[in-house]
DNA sequence: CGAAAAGACCAAAGCGCTTTGGAAGACTCT
DNA sequence: AGAGTCTTCCAAAGCGCTTTGGTCTTTTCG
């Protein structure tokens, strides 16, 4: 069932359908009721091939996913887009993944707005002066940042956590608790939310006229076995540190299985603090010591975000405005006063 | 620039340029060669809006994601992705993921081969007797199903991974290392694979005259929570297990914790495989008891599928050929001989 | 050498929608 | 009553590609 069969059996132009159809003013309300109901009872459902042609438009967001075979997308990914998935789906909107590698991904940014496959896209673990950022800003398709960019010239609409305000809260309490030693175990710091985090850390160090010690701060992938490495490494110098904020709860795991390895206890040795994204499947009460956390739900991020798209995708939203999430600090068992 | 101009400045038509570029044999080749040569300096890109309004054509990969306030996309799925997306960027092939209510995702099945969104669909998480399969089936969209349903009165295509052998083995191996009382602590049992799972392991104790307890089966969703608690049950009971079998990682890490609550050890007083599936972020041999796992990479299966989906979307693949991989039994430390 | 076959190209008709530029009739207003 | 304004609808022109059904040469071959 096609508009022009429709419109034949209804003896009107497939103009007049298509505007009764799409909420156009100029049709007589009884007219577009007949419309409207006669294509409900027909199951018509205009071809969105045929449409996106005519419009341009394609119900689409757009996302590039780095690949490779040395590329893992991690975990943290599946729940954002389960927030995403979320929204997208009460408001009709499809998702398209387009692979790409993960050392070139302006050339498939480049081909999905020159062929127009997506109505907006969005761009997730920005680093500093980050290249995607400033292409999609001059590609001019609709488009929010999942994190931030630093250093770039112009600004640019994005939805964030306050990550260095997380961090620095985190390091202040255990200040307060008497470490004079903090450590930082990072995810990659060359993404914009690792440099935050330990700016958090170093200025909350700063307040009390410390520093984060030369050897004291790890940025690796948020494995937990890069967890396990980095605790052991700074465990074991001389100048090991009391207290450790950590970038990952999958790290964490590696960090309190080092902590066991060396035979000490959390939080009479060590005071660990981790940030929580918040997974259904890994909880930082059921730690074998409940650990505090910064918290932020990746995936309520991720419905913001698509929000943010739909809105801006229909002209309901303009301009370069950042938003910043406040991060809870979460207290539970495995922090306490620095030992001896 | 469109097909318009570039035929237009080759003084050629349309449909000579056409064919030229899309490899069909009734063009000299020197005019080919002009064509391709020109396309390429002015970096001519067919419209795919265009091209699949034309042929019905997407180079699409579909997949209904699931979705709901309650359900949460499980990991799996991300490093699924990550196999999928690799193929599929070197085949210029983008996913398009279609949200759904989890419990409606036959409707979203059916709009997005009505519409001719895709070119081809995935299915994952098969249940028995699954729906979506069935209708996939009749609806003549290509697709493969990543895991198996069962009770279909159809053959359909599927890759999947021998779980029921791979339980088999795990399970064989720990009754020869003299345990009589095993325990599976599984994945929601509404789905395929847990059945399989159970299976193997029902038939490698009924070889040796003894069977799965009543209460030495659990299932449910694959989070470190629930391990926990199923490892807690079982352990705390009268005839608590001396060997478990486990179906995932995640859930491992919560045996492994009530294991250390009880003041039990591994593997002194238990015995403990779990499956594993291969995540980048979490390695078996880095437990701190080396965990004994099953294994099979899910990122394979997805890089293998996107292959298959590929084959059928060009014609090179027909018919309903199942794949069953075979899974890999690894020893580690964390099994021994039953105590006592 | 003439008919048939093959080679190289083109005009135009789709694909199924949206949107432009009217047009016809009904209404208002002076 | 005539001019202007709404209201309601339509024919036709896109959107940019593929594909059908030819045409006009050139080659092949009995």
């Amino acid at each position: 069932m096609n508009l022009k069969q429709l419109s034949h059996m209804l003896a009107l132009s497939q103009t007049t359908v298509s505007r009764a159809l799409n909420g156009y003013p100029e049709v007589n309300e009884e007219t577009r009721r007949r419309v409207i109901d006669a294509a409900k009872r027909h199951g018509y459902r205009p071809n969105p091939s045929a449409r996106r042609l005519a419009t341009g438009k394609t119900g689409m967001i757009g996302y590039v996913l780095p690949t490779g075979t040395a590329v893992d997308i991690d975990p943290h990914f599946v729940e954002f887009l389960s927030g995403l998935g979320d929204y997208a789906r009460s408001h009709e909107l499809d998702l398209a993944l387009s692979p790409a590698d993960a050392d070139d991904q302006e050339t498939t940014y480049r081909r999905i707005v020159a062929n127009r496959q997506v109505d907006a896209v969005y761009i997730s673990s920005p680093k500093p002066a980050d290249r995607r950022v400033a292409l999609v800003n001059t590609l001019g398709i609709p488009f929010i940042v999942h994190g931030r960019s630093e250093g770039l010239d112009f600004d640019y609409p994005f939805t964030d956590i306050d990550n260095e305000g997380a961090f620095h809260e985190a390091a202040r309490l255990l200040v307060q608790l008497g470490h004079r030693r903090l450590a930082l175990i990072n995810g990659d710091d060359r993404e914009t939310f690792a440099i935050h985090r330990e700016r958090g850390v170093r200025r909350a160090l700063a307040a009390s006229g410390l520093v984060l010690g030369e050897g004291h701060v790890c940025s690796l992938a948020m494995t937990e076995e890069n967890g396990y490495r980095a605790a052991r490494r700074l465990l074991e110098q001389s100048d090991a540190p009391t207290a450790i904020a950590c970038s990952s709860l999958i790290m964490a795991l590696g960090v309190v299985r080092a902590v066991r390895d060396l035979g000490l206890t959390i939080p009479g040795d060590l005071s660990l603090i981790a940030h929580d994204d918040v997974f259904a499947w890994l909880k930082p009460e059921n730690f074998s010591v409940p650990l505090s956390t910064t918290r932020s739900s990746i995936r309520l991020a991720g419905a913001r975000v698509a929000e943010r798209l739909a809105a801006r995708i229909s002209g309901l939203e303009e301009g370069a405005r950042g938003e910043v999430w406040p991060v809870d600090l979460v207290i539970r068992g495995s922090v306490a006063g620095a030992p001896g």
